[in-house]
DNA sequence: CTTGACCTTCCAGCGACGGGAAGCCTTATG
DNA sequence: CATAAGGCTTCCCGTCGCTGGAAGGTCAAG
């Protein structure tokens, strides 16, 4: 399987699935004339990384979770361990996010948004109180 | 004013500060012996760019509020243009976050978090189905 | 005069790729 | 069999908004 045959079984592009063999996520085999040759065993690696980064888990993340994924012996506690900080992050990015929202979305509202120069938006820039 | 009192004044970081005058957010005076010199006017510029900064404007969204903030014939619906493109993407933002966060949120609640290897986050990374 | 705290510039790196160049390999067609 | 188109390879630079660190000049205190 060639690498743009991955990269359409897996919807991940290829310069993407380059990077990950890389920085070692995955480990495909070589053809003679040097091209990458994807058994199915590294497919299913891919997908499994690109829903792990869908759900916006960092690379070395990822790195645990194939690790935890191929170790039959591993404890659910480790990857459980792994969402749950992550999931912590996610919520506060959330947060910060819908603070910035109702302050942005508050200002948009209260801005006339005509020819005039005045501007509740710059006002609050120029000096929050 | 030195850098580090700019620094103090806004509570940016000095390194960001010569980081905006590098891009020519900022234009500090500068001393006979080669130091940064902040004016009031300068302070009060990186002020601005903390708390647009803040509520997550990009750098160029930056540069071009500040223009209209120093521009007294500006028209209000220019800057509201701006930041109601902002916030549409920070709208999005939110969305994409929140919709991980109800995933991850489910498997980590469906998740033992023992000593077994049966896991259902792996579970779902390795065949969502 | 020395020490230590400033200040300066420059260079490298972060995360997770994407764009594009230069060059080899394969496949289809005339 | 020659050629053209497309796929594959590596390599290097750019993204965004800084941050860290090195090497060296400057200044104020003791």
């Amino acid at each position: 399987m060639n690498i743009s045959d991955a990269a359409q079984a897996t919807g991940l592009p290829a310069k993407t699935i380059r990077y990950y063999e890389e920085i070692g996520l995955i480990r495909p085999d070589r053809r003679a004339n040097g091209y990458r040759d994807f058994a199915e065993t590294e497919v299913h690696k891919l997908r499994f990384l690109a829903r792990a980064r869908a759900l916006g888990f960092g690379i070395e993340d990822c790195r645990s979770l194939l690790a935890l994924w191929e170790d039959r012996d591993r404890a659910s506690a480790d990857v459980r361990q792994i969402a749950n900080a992550h999931l912590a992050a996610i919520e506060e990015k959330i947060t910060d996010l819908t603070a910035m929202r109702d302050t942005l979305s508050h200002l948009v509202q209260t801005c006339a948004g005509d020819t005039r120069p005045d501007c509740p938006i710059l006002k609050n820039l120029s000096a929050a109180e």
